[in-house]
DNA sequence: AGCCACTGTGATACCTCTGTGACACCTCGG
DNA sequence: CCGAGGTGTCACAGAGGTATCACAGTGGCT
């Protein structure tokens, strides 16, 4: 399983980024500053590295410099506050592999991670050619070309509308707390007040079929499996 | 098995969550301030705090700030009184592992402190794995799909009547006084005088079978052993 | 500019769950 | 066999979680 290193000082962003990494499994740790992340990656074996620019005391860049610099090969993604292209640009000549802005979805984490890793399992089933289809029981999407079909009709999906619907065919059966479902889909800061989720996952139903979604009352909604 | 250092001025609430840890093969101690506890922490070998943040004096997220900054690594979940969101962030902030608001069920708090103990020693893989079943004479329970199978037919469970039936499920052949299984389902301050769970035991007879539940007269109920 | 699809909000209707109180029933000791 | 206290069951009302709708704002496209 793969090891990821996150690099991250909001005690809030990396806690959301372990759970959902955990959840995903992969194998997370965290540091929240530059000296124990230069520290942690010489000596440790990590798979690829979560690196927030804007840590205390050692700028991100730094940290990004002195790796690379001792000819470290793990692979880099930049988290970023700021919204300035001198960053991303900076990053990438360091040696940045991606480069998200804050704040992000995690499932748009996810995929860079999955790209990078190249992990043997899931993505090469989703990457390589056949697998742009995510398939659940009649209901399909096309990750290419963002279409969803059921059963063999194209029903056309709005981007969060898409979105959702994946979340909730990668993870079938298992219950989806509102919460999770506002971070994977709106990304970590949003409203934890909003009722979207129900809206959406309305839109959805009308959509793919009312059996698909089930509502787990108190604990939010899941994919039926059976 | 694990040491529990309790921190909570309340006695009410401080019996209770000794009486609870004991029954649960756990080894409880309870301290009543915040110098005692991080005097006790500093000193002895926990494993796990519980600290109530409503201390006098000192005041428990001073506690933690004084334990952080020694570097003592114990877990630590933190209760409150308070329902305010700040006391919640203020706590994760300061590196606590999980919060409580009161008043809470037992099984909550159990759950939460089986989840940071095995964090320490299990992995990953053993925690996605099994033992989030259980099973009971054709009883099982799917604690993370919120499903009850019965003879392999899946019987909807609302959430209190699914709290009820794990808790007679971990404890079989067992007597579980009404007191008891108020404190575990409903919560420690509840209405002793109430007979919400005479209701509910009928209600998981009538859902599970009949036979599964026994009552013993003046004592409370168990679940038959033959 | 005008059109249109999409997104998210707030209000409201709906519906399940929860717990109570009343009452019937059972069991045991006298 | 009777009474008392313990237990089982039911209907109901309140609480609170969920579904749905109309609408306003946004931004892309022509």
């Amino acid at each position: 399983m793969s090891r990821i290193l996150i690099v991250e000082d909001s005690l809030r962003v990396a806690a959301f980024l372990e759970k959902g990494l955990r959840a995903n499994g992969y194998t997370p740790t965290i540091v929240d500053n530059g000296n124990d992340a230069i520290a942690t990656a010489l000596s440790d074996q990590f798979d690829l590295m979560i690196l927030d620019l804007g840590l205390p005391k050692i700028d991100g860049l730094t940290v990004l410099d002195a790796l690379r610099r001792q000819g470290i090969a793990i692979a880099i993604i930049i988290l970023s506050a700021r919204h300035a292209v001198n960053d991303k640009v900076a990053g990438f000549e360091r040696g940045a592999d991606d480069y998200l802005t804050k704040p992000f979805r995690f499932e748009e984490l996810l995929m860079r991670i999955r790209v990078r890793l190249r992990d043997a399992r899931k993505t090469q089933a989703e990457m390589s050619t056949a697998s742009y289809l995510v398939d659940f029981r009649g209901v399909e999407l096309d990750l290419r070309s963002r279409d969803a079909r059921v059963d063999g009709q194209i029903v056309k999906l709005s981007a969060r509308e898409f979105l959702l619907a994946e979340t909730f065919l990668r993870h079938p059966g298992q219950i989806l707390s509102r919460e999770q479902l506002l971070d994977h889909v709106w990304g970590y800061d949003y409203d934890p007040g909003s009722n979207v989720v129900d809206v959406y996952v309305g839109y959805l139903r009308k959509k793919l079929g009312h059996h698909l979604i089930e509502t787990v009352r108190g604990m939010g909604y899941r994919l039926k499996h059976e």
